[in-house]
RNA sequence: GGGGACGUGGCGUAGCUGGCUUAACGCAUCAGAUUGUCGAUCUGAGGAUCGCGGGUUCGAAUCCCGUCGUCCCCGCCA
């Protein structure tokens, strides 16, 4: 045995207590005669003492000891002498004598030290990431991610759950993201797809009667990177018969709150406030809100429909909306910073940005001789403009008016400081559009996925022009402003998913080469299910208050998705091309 | 596909409106000193032709063009 105790455990208790502790040289302290090292591992630092008066052979060892060198060291632990209490670390009342010291393996100095505090490139750390998931940060980062796993695993196990591993190896369906694709050998020509999600196969295994199933999935998008996205990520995916969205509501609540309890000992209260897309839209201009500030948008359309500003005439004339933010204390912005904004808003689609300052108890602006005395008190009261505010307005399409203050108001409170990181803000998103028009291919596709069930009561549009008036059975758990989970009741009759296809343009033949084996296994007894997916990677992203999805996961990829470490992707020898009948490019 | 930021000893940065730069600082490294430190301290040393290629210039880390890499954003992500 290398070691009877961790080198985060020690304290009082042990005294006089002979121990062995394994780990790595962390730092050194040498006073010439006394010398101190820290030894650490996964679990702590404890403090090595080597005195040359108690010991001198193992005082002259200490010399060999250098920076991550793997140690095994064994002595007596004893109380440190008075004032020289560390408090910092749980072991900092003891320390060990050491009577014998081994060195396990020798290392080369590390690109960077292994604490926290040292500022890293990303390039580095992913590049020698076996040094930085040394850092207790990412140690504690992955071991919460695994605890997190745990918790879920024991929550669902306790509520009849099946954890059932799905194929990685399967059919493309060029439906939605890029599929990550791999050539078969033996059937030439041919390609298997990574899963984008296991969301097939879990409808399958209802049909199966696996009345409760769950998997904590990898996924693959051949997509662009963001801070939130990678390559292969993984979701808690999760599918029920016999149940309608409170089901899968109150299930879905139960174990956030018992992930937040046990992973950060965090009570949160349930049940999750429900928003409907359009209200969310209406509020926020976004389908995934941060309730964690106000600042919500203000429809001014009504208040201002006689107008006798042209532009916001005119927009109004086309069906357009006029909506507001009220940017807090921002009135004394520097005329080159409310440019910015101007800047931001055409940036991000709007045609312009109208403001109002609010100072001496008025709304003033380079546009205000436009405005009644009482169209100016209208936007007043409705965003609540109070001393040295700024209103910013958008008039628009509708959906651009929204989204365009959404993000401004996301950015400008980020900015501002508005936002309590300590809030955790839910909402469950519902009431979602099924069909979204596809200007560029100019026709409708879901907006969730082909096989989410709809409204009883919207059935009948179906058959008409207003497919966007269609409201499907799905929903979104968004905590913080981000997409947490993802989920729908789906469709389980044959005829009802053949009609959803051919609506999006998904002929029966070509329905039938895709998706053949669902619309076959609903032939025989599908029973009504539906589940939801929860985003792993951004739920423990939130949890380890990490500011990027990479800092929890073990291996990520570059934004180029390469992995800096294993140098994937690769080069491949020719003969494995030629086995696969594959003509190499260039 | 597009926009932006960055690239300087092992690491993180400063310098970058061209010339007192023989490229500076902190950390790390190495050597010496030091009996109670724990971000040890003190003294000293080594280490970068400034991502790469080209151009402008008497002179380029500094300006221009290209290229590679990392990050952020838009598009994309059913």
């Amino acid at each position: 045995m290398l070691r009877t105790h961790t080198c985060g455990e020690l304290n009082a208790k042990q005294i006089a207590k002979e121990v062995s502790l394994a780990g790595w040289v962390h730092k050194r302290r040498d006073h010439g005669e006394i010398i101190f090292i820290d030894v650490r591992d996964a679990y702590g630092v404890t403090q090595l003492v080597f005195d040359p008066k108690e010991n001198r052979q193992m005082h002259k060892k200490a010399h060999e000891l250098k920076s991550e060198y793997v140690i095994r060291a064994k002595g007596v632990v004893r109380k440190r002498p008075d004032g020289t209490v560390n408090t910092k670390i749980p072991t900092g009342e003891v320390e060990i004598l050491v009577s014998a010291l081994l060195i396990l393996n020798p290392s080369e100095t590390p690109p960077f030290e292994i604490d926290d505090s040292i500022a890293v490139s990303d390039e580095m750390r992913l590049k020698y990431r076996y040094i930085d998931l040394r850092r207790p940060r990412m140690q504690k980062n992955m071991r919460l991610r695994h605890k997190t796993n745990t918790s879920i695993r024991n929550f669902l196990e306790k509520r009849n759950f099946v954890e059932i591993e799905t194929p990685f190896l399967t059919r493309s369906t060029p439906e939605g993201a890029r599929d990550y694709l791999v050539p078969s050998r033996l059937n030439i020509g041919k390609f298997y797809a990574l899963p984008q999600s296991p969301q097939l196969f879990k409808q399958i295994l209802m049909v199966s009667g696996f009345d409760r199933y769950f998997q904590i999935a990898r996924c693959f998008r051949d997509e662009d990177l963001r801070k939130d996205r990678q390559p292969e990520f993984t979701q808690l995916d999760l599918e029920m018969s016999f149940v309608d969205e409170n089901d899968i509501f109150a299930l879905s609540e139960g174990l956030m709150k018992a992930i937040f309890k046990e992973v950060s000992g965090i009570d949160i209260p349930t049940p999750f406030t429900r928003l409907m897309y359009h209200e969310a839209m209406e509020r926020f201009g976004t389908d995934k809100p941060d309730a964690r500030f106000g600042m919500e948008l203000a429809n001014l359309s009504e208040v201002l429909k006689n107008t006798k500003f042209n532009v916001f005439k005119k927009t109004l004339e086309k069906e357009g909306s006029i909506y507001a933010i009220n940017a807090k204390g921002y009135a004394k912005i520097s005329r080159s910073k409310l440019d910015g904004f101007i800047a931001k808003a055409k940036d991000l689609g709007a045609m312009g940005l109208a403001y109002f300052k609010c100072e001496n108890a008025k709304l003033s602006s380079n546009i205000d001789k436009f405005f009644e005395k009482n169209e100016l008190d209208s936007i007043k009261n409705k965003t609540r403009a109070e001393e040295n505010d700024l209103v910013l307005i958008v008039a628009d399409k509708k959906s651009i008016a929204q989204s365009v203050l959404g993000s401004m108001r996301l950015e400008i409170a980020a900015e501002s400081g508005i936002i309590d990181d300590k809030k955790i803000n839910f909402f469950w998103i519902t009431d979602f559009p099924l069909f979204k028009y596809n200007e560029e291919e100019k026709r409708w596709e879901s907006e969730h996925h082909p096989f989410t069930a709809c409204k009883e009561e919207d059935i009948k549009l179906l058959d008409g022009k207003n497919l966007e008036k269609i409201h499907a059975r799905s929903y979104d758990l968004v905590i913080n402003g981000q997409e947490i989970a993802s989920g729908s009741i789906r469709i389980h009759k044959r005829d009802f998913q053949e009609k959803i296809f051919k609506t999006i343009g998904i002929g029966v033949a070509e329905a039938k080469k895709r998706f053949g084996f669902l619309i076959e296994a609903f032939k025989y007894g599908a029973p009504p299910h539906g589940g939801i997916a929860f985003g792993l990677d951004r739920f423990v992203t939130i949890f380890t208050k990490s500011s990027t999805i990479r800092d929890v996961i073990a291996f990520p990829k570059t934004q180029k998705a390469i992995g800096l470490m294993t140098g994937a992707p690769s080069d491949v020898d020719d003969k494995q091309l030629k086995e696969l009948h594959i003509k190499k490019v260039k």
